[in-house]
DNA sequence: CGTCTTTGACCCGCGC
DNA sequence: GCGCGGGTCAAAGACG
């Protein structure tokens, strides 16, 4: 395992204030919000000018960050094109699919499910694309690499169970004790959609047993499950969002990391509660507002993606 | 009764 | 070829 890339970009989405207790990390929410260009004020406070003012700053933020986004999805492009090139030019790749042995040929079958299946948008849809293509173990063995993303979740040490909210609905195939490290590791499929081949692997960090390492294999070929069910949010995996940043070449692996050890409750309590603002001054939101504006931001598919790219951009900034 | 989890068995790749 | 270890399968049980 390599910890080196070990990159604390959490965002600490703190979509619970009913927590009486909860500091106010540096990265919270509130800073979260302001680095976006929105501002969480009193209504009294509010004046209609401020209201068009912060529209409008809001619309830039947002051609702004849909201008990456479309940057991203060009040069994304231009990586599949190159790589479907490549594929046509070594037929040889694809021959080695056809001989495989039957567990194989099976693996084969699911992709191009793939294809045929649901898809969210077109990114994810073209990845499943380039699934296909990705099938020769070892010259594309950076190829597959580059789909494999890593989490990290905080979560409570006495909390011996594997599983980690997603977001995603995931089905658990296997369980095994691997040689370096005396914690199980789970082995999870994405069962959300029939022809969705994603996979996670979660396992306790040999070095810190209150972090849970999940590593995702493949990308969802399906919208956010979430997206689908708005009204049917329950406690067990819909709660919340990760952000799972999907790698790209440049990147071979990603690292996110999300703190649950401040466990989240399916309460209908409503009332105002507390929360930090800029770390020292406090104001009453009402939790409802609060669920509505976390949840209409993590279900946004192309703020998620834009969100990606901005981290992305910073750790760039960072190195 | 359908879905999900558990868990032992099996498969497969890799190193020797 | 053999053994090891990671990954997957699938039957059985648990659960709502």
């Amino acid at each position: 395992m390599d910890y080196a890339p070990w990159i604390n970009t959490s965002l600490d989405l703190n979509i619970n204030p009913q927590r009486p207790h909860q500091e106010a990390h540096k990265n919270g929410m509130e800073n979260n919000f302001f680095s976006l260009g929105l501002r969480i004020s009193s209504p009294k406070e509010e004046s209609s000018d401020v209201l068009v003012e912060e529209l409008k700053r809001v619309s830039a933020e947002n051609k702004k960050l849909t201008g990456m986004l479309t940057e991203m999805c060009e040069n994304y492009n231009t990586l599949r094109n190159n790589m479907m090139e490549y594929m046509k030019k070594n037929p040889e790749t694809k021959e080695v699919i056809t001989s495989s042995k039957k567990r194989k040929s099976d693996e084969i079958s699911t992709s191009n499910n793939n294809l045929i299946g649901v898809n969210g948008n077109n990114s994810e849809s073209s990845s499943s694309d380039e699934d296909q293509s990705c099938k020769k173990p070892r010259e594309l063995e950076t190829c597959i690499k580059a789909k494999v993303s890593r989490v990290y979740f905080k979560t409570e040490p006495s909390d011996s169970s594997l599983i980690v909210k997603d977001g995603y609905q995931w089905r658990k195939y296997g369980q095994k004790v691997t040689r370096d490290n005396p914690s199980p590791r789970a082995y999870f499929k994405c069962s959300f959609a029939p022809s969705c081949i994603v996979k996670k692997k979660v396992q306790r960090s040999v070095d810190d047993p209150s972090v849970t390492v999940a590593t995702y294999e493949g990308e969802h070929n399906h919208p956010y499950p979430s997206q689908m069910e708005p009204t049917n949010n329950r406690c067990r995996n819909q709660t919340n969002s990760a952000v799972t940043a999907s790698s790209g070449p440049a990147a071979p692996s990603t690292t996110v990391t999300l703190d649950w050890t401040k466990k989240p409750k399916c309460s209908n309590d409503s009332s105002p509660k507390n929360v930090m603002i800029n770390g020292n001054s406090k104001m009453e939101i009402p939790q409802i507002l609060v669920e509505q504006m976390a949840n209409s931001l993590t279900k946004d598919v192309k703020f998620r993606a834009a969100l990606a790219a901005a981290i992305s951009g910073q750790m760039l900034h960072q190195n």
